[in-house]
DNA sequence: TACAAAAAAGGTCAATTGTCCTCGAATGAT
DNA sequence: ATCATTCGAGGACAATTGACCTTTTTTGTA
């Protein structure tokens, strides 16, 4: 994909760069790099800020490694049995991660939303096939890494192995407390954490994908949701 | 509690680090090491080198940092809302994990068998008190090492911050295949991997936590029980 | 605006599971 | 060895859920 588009746009960063390397002021940075704008920057620096501390000047150095993709509603950002290439910011929009069981039935696992982290994060470490399908159910911007540029930034940056570690932990914490959910609530539980959690969810979502969701049929999401107008 | 008995162990400690940095041979340092017997330790060591590449020099080293931890039937090796201190790999015997529900059941999340690691991972990465507990179903010797040591041991061994990485990883994908189970596997199909996967555990464990496992009620184990001896 | 197609709601019956119970076998203490 | 207590198996009925279906509502397009 030697095009004159592709090649055009890694000589600007080149220039780019070049020009970081030059220490610009922040603001000529932030409006050219990768042509990430500076309020999506901020939204990701604030972001990473709760997970550890990170400089102004370590995050302009390194977000040059990130871009940006957006997705239309049904477009796929990892496909089944395709390795998982890229961990993503949403800055925008919803995901729905699901999978295909053996009744060919499409269960959805968890929903991913604005100001979160989304990938298969275990084909991403891995790098092996995906078992799960991420899939956006509206239009969608996103925050990029593929998994050499992260290798980078771990390699030269000890903030980001920090991050990279924390990011570990908090996705073990996540899957635990996933697990936790499908033991203890019913799907009546569940449905409520959704509306408190995840209310736009409900709204974006099929009754299909919330029913499997729920773990139940549709007709059982039908007289959850009936009880619950009562 | 610096008692006398804890101060010549301190000491006795002191003495044998020495004599291993003498570079005494394995089979002393084996032999004397926290009295752990060379059968024990290969068993570990074999464990290890299924995770990542250790010499055996690079093994004797650290094996040091472990103690030996024996428990009764019945025993807890991490009480509900204590801070897990440690971290143990299973010589022989079964722990069950579990926890109480809102309702004041015990909730069985899984059984671990000899040859696998075992402790309340989330307390333990976080230092904080333990929504799980685990407790002996059967005598069990356990190997055991210490949130300060496993930090010392990551401090001074690249090998052991592999080990380190890798466990979080593994953990995170036994905690996913764990959710997918809970998703997919009905009670029945769940106590047909258990008989196939561990059989033991269905001799060992009462019929109450076997069910909880299953997230069926006693009545409906039976029910199953019934329909397979068919 | 109207109409077709898709999606959600809801009726009905069968199958599954939980609750509550009894009975027989296994276990542990005297 | 005996007796009391615990533990597991299983019967009966009620409650829940799924499968299959029709009806109602929403959505997209001409």
């Amino acid at each position: 994909m030697c095009t004159f588009a592709s090649k055009f746009e890694f000589l600007l960063k080149l220039v780019l760069h070049i020009m970081l390397l030059d220490h610009k002021t922040e603001q000529i940075r932030l409006t050219l790099t990768n042509n990430i704008n500076k309020k999506k920057m901020e939204k990701f620096k604030q972001f990473l800020k709760k997970i550890s501390p990170i400089t102004d000047s370590e995050f302009v150095d390194t977000i040059f490694y990130f871009t940006e993709q957006n997705l239309k509603k049904g477009d796929f950002f990892v496909k089944q049995d395709k390795v998982c290439r890229n961990i993503a910011f949403i800055l925008k929009g919803t995901l729905r991660v699901y999978y295909i069981n053996e009744k060919a039935e499409e269960i959805t696992s968890c929903f991913c939303t604005e100001n979160n982290l989304t990938t298969s994060y275990k084909s991403f470490i891995l790098q092996q096939p995906s078992n799960i399908i991420l899939q956006a159910i509206e239009d969608t911007q996103l925050l990029v890494i593929n998994y050499e540029n992260l290798q980078k930034l771990y390699a030269r940056s000890a903030v980001w192995q920090t991050i990279g570690r924390s990011v570990a932990e908090r996705e073990y914490i996540v899957m635990e407390q996933y697990a936790s959910v499908l033991n203890n609530e019913t799907a009546k539980e569940k449905y409520l954490r959704l509306l408190k959690e995840q209310p736009n969810v409900l709204q974006k979502a099929s009754v299909e994908d919330i029913a499997s969701y729920l773990g139940v049929t549709r007709r059982t999401l039908s007289r959850i949701r009936q009880e619950i107008s009562k």
